[in-house]
DNA sequence: CCTACCGATCGGTAGG
DNA sequence: CCTACCGATCGGTAGG
């Protein structure tokens, strides 16, 4: 029905981005296991069988996805920490570039893919996934241990690592665009309720 | 292989609530949709068709599960609250029940489907669910309101009682029954980092 | 990247 | 609750 489409070269460099792209979309909104490699191609207006020219399994597109999004927030907040300050400008600095990878209109489908469907990877892509993750939570532990000795904190350990991580993953929930609140002003909240005025 | 079962009667009365625990913690392993009827009906040694005579579909034990996992955290925590105490003792409560819920042996597999596989409800048993969820958080919320009223804490925003939701279910990620950390510890040390000292 | 297809598996059912 | 089964769908592939 949707016609009438641009006749692509089929090695146009961009293609698998774009199957990624919508792979990180579906995945997030019906699972894995939830769409079929027939949802992939069709959102990209390909035959059925045409991603497997792209990706060699289905299990390397999630791949893909889960990596990507872990580059992408690790890019985004590292840059962010990078530019230096205080210990809460740095803190402040790194929640808005966390939040805004997750929340984004681009983002999104990637961060809820990374955060819901990692578990449907092999053991060896598992692996290299939990690497990558610890590497940048470990960049939080140190934005925490330098918030610490500003006396801007009461706790850094890990406990109050994960809760940290749990308050701003758990955006993904219930974060709406349209709710009213920017980005930012809930960063700011986030900050108010973790530091000490 | 696993031969030698006990030859239960066919309505032997528990044999359905058998299916909805197998159940949530397949889903919560594998996910829903990952999840085949047949996974279910060799986990309580059935044969395939059998869950069948149980549940009219499999969205129908999506929805015992999820249904279960809310009312049982409900109860606990409403419990919980319910006994009374200083606005503090009462949140302090509240928060070792919901973790006791959640990273329980019994529990945390009904918790974890609950968090992750509600979306592949369809829309009328996602409305019901979603109406006992809004029920559920009203309770926190009046919990902040009275920790604010007893100067205990700076906000009780609604955005405060996502940031702390969040914390709470993200354990779910990471809490190990054999971390060295038990879950009083875990709830005292949220406590410590959400209220005044 | 498409065509045409395969073997396996899936949710669900009839009939006992 | 089991037996036997159905139609649909799935991930993946050969050959162009």
């Amino acid at each position: 029905m949707a016609a009438s489409r641009r006749p692509l070269a089929p090695d146009e460099p961009n293609r698998r981005a774009e199957i990624v792209r919508a792979a990180s979309r579906l995945f997030a909104e019906k699972g894995y296991a939830g769409t079929t490699i027939r949802d992939i191609a069709k959102a990209v207006d390909m035959q059925s069988g045409s991603p497997f020219y792209h990706f060699k399994t289905k299990h390397d597109m999630l791949l893909a996805v889960v990596l990507e999004g872990m580059a992408t927030i690790t890019r985004a907040t590292g840059g962010a920490a990078a530019k230096g300050g205080t210990p809460r400008e740095v803190f402040e600095a790194m929640l808005l570039a966390h939040l805004e990878q997750l929340l984004a209109e681009d983002g999104r489908h990637f961060a809820a893919t990374l955060l819901h469907e990692s578990h449907h990877l092999e053991a060896a892509a598992l692996a290299e996934l939990i690497e990558q993750k610890d590497a940048y939570e470990a960049m939080w532990q140190k934005a925490l241990r330098d918030l610490k000795r500003a006396g801007e904190i009461a706790d850094d350990s890990r406990v109050t690592r994960l809760f940290l991580m749990g308050a701003l993953n758990w955006t993904v929930q219930w974060y709406h665009p349209n709710g009213g609140r920017t980005v930012k002003q809930i960063a700011a909240q986030l900050s108010a309720m973790l530091l000490k005025p």
